[in-house]
DNA sequence: GGACAGGGTGATAACGCTAACATCACTGGC
DNA sequence: GCCAGTGATGTTAGCGTTATCACCCTGTCC
């Protein structure tokens, strides 16, 4: 009589097809209103009846379809996040930072990572996104194309920026580059380094271009003109490459590089050369990867909290979402300078 | 005529309620199931009957919604990643991985990372995931504890274990660590070395265990008896601790590490004693990360791929989901041994 | 003692889609 | 000329929830 040709579940280990509110409802005795009304904060259930669909839930090992719920409500509870290559430190980081937030705010977090970060990349992730109806998204997107992309997609979808984005007005979270590049280039200058090469990322990522721009205007303010940056591609190779042009320079005393990596890159070609670290040649690093402690020697560099910008990230897109207008769209994490043994005063070469 | 008292939304730029299937519908003068038909593969369509409707699709902005499709076909098309630090480069690789095999069979990712991986971590991840409808789950998971969890849920629902689980048969993928370990010792060996000194990864972490006894058979094997491993928690930092004990040793030639970062730390250790590598000790990590090339010395490590073990390992999943017996419910993945500058024949110290 | 408030519950209608069947016009074979 | 076959479409009924409203009770107030 609790079954009828639509078969129930058999209580306890059933394997058979997974319990459905119905069920329960059957079990308990109730209507499935009223399952649903234990489910979703028991407000005016006498409290044996709930008990009751307490026990029938546990007996059945029923388990609530979001799905279901999402088509009714509305809402969906997932984010989406639209990464590239979410292997290096600090996008890993953010995604962590990002996931853990919404864990703790009862909502998943679903992943869309493109091996590039194109425009038309960023279109397409969102577009796989929408479909699955995430309520907002967040983009690593650190790239210039990538932000155009976004700031067009800003119009139709609650969208935050991590890792980027000061000069149109989409919601963003940043750790301040600016300041930071600032801080690493006036280190060197205090402990009176002449001047100061910057080997930068790729022209077309937001924050190295913010890096730059702080290096140089640091140096002019200081009265000294830039020598010409040169550009990696954030890998140690490539600050190998550099590392080994800059060895054949007499001149070169402080170099700052603009992440861990590539630094890692410019020691590896100096202590090749002969050149003693930082007796001969200071170098500072950005990014504070964990590995960067144990460098030889230690190396200088600007930290960035990449957990804390993953969470004020979907904390942002979550007030968004909410309709609680946020205090402010464009959040600044403050930088660290982590003076290790990579840094010294110059000497003659 | 064509809007009811449920205004369809504004054709063209409309910001309105997004449009559905039944909006494409009326302004196409078709069925809300020819439309259906129009978005799953076209059978029967007329030509002209299909351009109007994709006319009207465009027109509106339309975009499917996964939610309802998921609801009335019982599958989400979404799989879940339970994670823990997805912040190291292993776990964030293998997560790319995963990612990138998703999104090429048209699957969703939706990740959960806890901070710890015990035995509850994993359930309230599972718990989450499931009720979120993921058709199937994977778990990069190399604890103990966590292998365990998996191994219960996998009666309930398709899960596959990435870095993990030879001991029960739920299905797994990872690279040959023991092979890998033994490799590496063996390099050692035959360089000259009369044993090699390990370092290992925590006792909790099933991979850091079948490391160890790759190290340990090999020197077995070799008629030489392993010297009493040592654990760290796969920081630089305890490798750097362990480094400055070993420094103090003068036996000390070969050291096999768990992984690079502790290979780095024990470098640093040893420097700053005053040991030379290879000249005074030889080391070789493992995973070689992109970064080890660059070390002083670049550093002799195995290499995994963990891309291709995200990607296979969702492959299975999806098979096991799509009910395609799987050839294989376990893999094996090759590693490789890359030999650099960081270990080279012993000399009296 | 009748009206009224309100706690507790159930019935019914969505949500946006696909599955399954029904319908209708053609075509071609005998 | 009639029936079967088939291509193109429409109709209806769910999928498993929540929203909404209606309905019972009980107790309380004047």
């Amino acid at each position: 009589m609790t079954s009828l040709d639509h078969p129930g579940p058999t209580a306890g280990e059933g394997r058979r097809r997974p319990a459905v509110m119905a069920d329960v409802a059957r079990l308990a005795g109730v209507s499935h209103q009223t399952v649903s009304r234990v489910i979703n904060g028991a407000n005016k259930v006498a409290p044996e009846t709930q008990a009751r669909v307490e026990e029938a839930m546990r007996l059945l090992d029923y388990r609530p379809s979001s799905v279901a719920r999402a088509l009714v409500t509305g809402r969906s509870r997932t984010v989406g996040v639209i990464g590239f290559n979410t292997t290096l430190y600090g996008p890993a980081s953010t995604l962590y930072g990002i996931e853990r937030a919404a864990y703790d705010a009862d909502y998943l977090t679903s992943v869309v990572s493109m091996p590039d970060l194109d425009r038309d990349s960023v279109l397409r992730a969102s577009e796989r996104l929408r479909r699955h109806n995430v309520e907002g998204m967040l983009a690593v997107a650190p790239h210039q194309a990538a932000i155009a992309a976004v700031a067009q997609l800003s119009s139709q979808v609650p969208i935050v920026c991590v890792e980027a984005g000061p000069e149109t007005d989409i919601a963003s979270v940043q750790v301040d580059q600016r300041g930071g590049a600032s801080a690493a280039t006036r280190h060197l200058l205090e402990l009176g380094h002449e001047t100061v090469v910057h080997i930068a990322g790729p022209r077309d990522w937001q924050e190295a271009e913010i890096r730059l721009a702080g290096w140089r205007d640091t140096l002019i303010n200081a009265g000294v003109s830039p020598p010409p940056p040169r550009f990696g591609d954030w890998s140690s190779a490539s600050g190998y490459a550099h590392g080994c042009e800059l060895a054949a320079q007499a001149s070169v005393s402080a170099v700052f590089c603009s992440n861990d990596q590539m630094a890692l890159g410019v020691m590896r070609a100096f202590r090749e050369a002969g050149l003693s670290i930082p007796a001969d040649v200071s170098i500072v690093g950005f990014d504070a990867t964990p590995e960067s402690g144990f460098f030889s020697p230690p190396l200088t560099t600007v930290r960035q909290d990449f957990i804390e910008v993953g969470r004020q990230g979907f904390d942002l897109l979550r007030r968004m979402i909410e309709q609680e207008e946020p205090a402010d769209r464009r959040l600044i994490i403050p930088f660290e300078l982590i003076v290790r043994m990579s840094t010294a005063g110059p000497r003659a070469r």
